[in-house]
DNA sequence: CCTACCGATCGGTAGG
DNA sequence: CCTACCGATCGGTAGG
């Protein structure tokens, strides 16, 4: 994904490519990728305005003005983090929904599958750009905030025939706009209470939420 | 509350107590007070990072360094903000539960007590503490950390027993441990997305809320 | 509580 | 992507 393409007619400023200085050839994405994965961890830990741009470099082993090659702006970086981890919410999504083949699922099971992987994206290795967008939203701008209200629509598309299946088969009695929310809610809050070295599975976390949801037995 | 008391021991630097230039006379609870106040609004509106002593001082009315005669710090301020707001919260949950005769009532109803109480310090007027509480805590100390987790085990010692009888009668099939930390995450989460000026009443939230944890119909 | 101030740090940039 | 740097702002303090 994102590979560079190969540029044929650019015409080759020095001969065979450039050199080689280090076993740990860089390129531009992988730089850039450097600075995403770093700021997403130090926006997670201390937040958009607790974290200064020579962390975020140092973090990638750059000096302290280089991320401003990559990135016009902190708050550039900032949407980044949330925008690539939004798309990848969406893709990872469809591909699980696809993988279990969810439309032959009775609704609770669809359910269980929607949470559990949306566990995974809050709470699985790797998993800082998704809590970053959450809490740290009020940091973008207008224009991205926007822009990110429509990724987060179309992950959130999933959801709502489940819930109204669900609504209609009476194992759901509260209202489907405010079940959604409220769901959200209680998912999204565990980042910040959740411990992935002691306490509950993923698994049992969401037993948990289905029996509270839809009181669903395990 | 948190008059200041007289103290008659004290000489009189000056005859007859000091001079009122102005009608909005100042007294030190005062001004303590409208740093609070000040603080909690934009702590919550811009986050703690996100705001200057400079800006707290000029929403109290005061030049720049004048804060720091009444707080050691601006993280003193903050905490204050927090453990005033849980303090706050935790006095009015216990009244709401004694002016209700809460023990007499069925276990359903005891939660929808808990829940609507809930929705009001979080959402109603003049409710910028707990926000703030609930999602500043990064930034304050251990052990002022600390002292803020016990003030929250006094508020949640109200909801145990009423989801313990819950689990007990059917109503709560999820692990009570986790449910609770589930349910706060949903109506905790609700500060994101409640806009008091359209959309639901904290009624109507509270309804829905009921009926997704123990689908318990209006 | 104000005045005047300090050292540190911040986001960002020019030029290479 | 580094070097060298800038103007602005920050939390906090001394002295009154």
């Amino acid at each position: 994904m994102h590979a560079a393409p190969a540029r044929p007619t650019a015409p080759a400023k020095r001969p065979r490519g450039r050199p080689r200085k280090t076993v740990d050839e860089r390129d531009d994405g992988n730089r850039r990728r450097a600075l995403i994965v770093g700021a997403a961890r130090l926006f997670r830990r201390k937040g958009f305005d607790g974290t200064s741009t020579r962390d975020i470099a140092a973090a990638a082993g750059m000096q302290s003005g280089s991320p401003f090659y990559h990135f016009r702006s902190k708050q550039a970086l900032l949407f980044a983090v949330m925008e690539e981890g939004m798309r990848h919410a969406v893709e990872r999504q469809r591909e699980a929904i696809a993988a279990a083949g969810m439309e032959q699922l009775p609704p609770p099971e669809q359910l269980r599958l929607l949470v559990r992987h949306h566990f995974q994206v809050l709470l699985g290795p790797g998993s800082d750009f998704i809590p970053v967008m959450l809490y740290e939203a009020r940091s973008v701008s207008p224009r991205q905030r926007t822009s990110l209200a429509q990724l987060q629509g179309e992950y959130e598309q999933a959801w709502i025939p489940v819930l109204e299946a669900l609504h209609a088969a009476g194992r759901l009695q509260a209202d489907v706009k405010l079940a959604r929310l409220l769901i959200f809610g209680a998912l999204n809050w565990s980042v910040q209470w959740f411990d992935r070295r002691k306490g509950a599975t993923l698994d049992e976390l969401t037993a948990a939420a289905l029996a509270l949801f839809i009181g669903e037995r395990a």
